[in-house]
DNA sequence: TTTTGTAATGACTTAAATGTCATTATTTAT
DNA sequence: ATAAATAATGACATTTAAGTCATTACAAAA
């Protein structure tokens, strides 16, 4: 069924990319957060299983959309 | 800050495209749900803000990657 | 070393996704 | 029209994402 170990993989690869991301503009995770709402450090440990919504709403103020987002998953 | 009104835009188009997809493969929902345990109903209306796990297994399962997924968003 | 900025984590609350099952539409076929 | 299959919804429990704030760890700079 859900395999684990790949669900833990995805979440770990978001992670990473969203981390990536939120450098490559050198902001920090509190202007993120001030920006977003977005409290994104538990994210960006790859523990926490985010929602669509919440992706979507980093992604955009990433600018980014969320295909090219996976594309490099 | 979050756009409600994006937001609910967005996951109307998920289940939209859940809904095409799973019926593509003629596949009922109780298909869906004795192959991967998710419940795809709640979804399929686009009322449940999904989270990258289930949307991922959903994919899986439809042999489609996440980013193919978002690319006819 | 000692600040200072930033990130990670702990504890806790709230909201909501998911799971489960029964019931009520709704669609499709006979 | 009736029956059968499928989908949607209601009600409820469980789990967990997300919000909030404080504290600890860590890194970079002074």
């Amino acid at each position: 069924m859900g395999s684990r170990l790949k669900n833990e993989k995805l979440l770990q690869q978001i992670s990473i990319q969203l981390k990536r991301h939120r450098e490559k503009k050198e902001l920090t995770q509190e202007d993120v957060y001030n920006d977003t709402g977005i409290h994104i450090s538990r994210i960006e440990t790859g523990k926490v299983n985010i929602t669509v919504s919440t992706l979507a709403a980093l992604c955009d103020y990433f600018d980014l959309n969320l295909s090219e987002f996976f594309e490099k998953l």
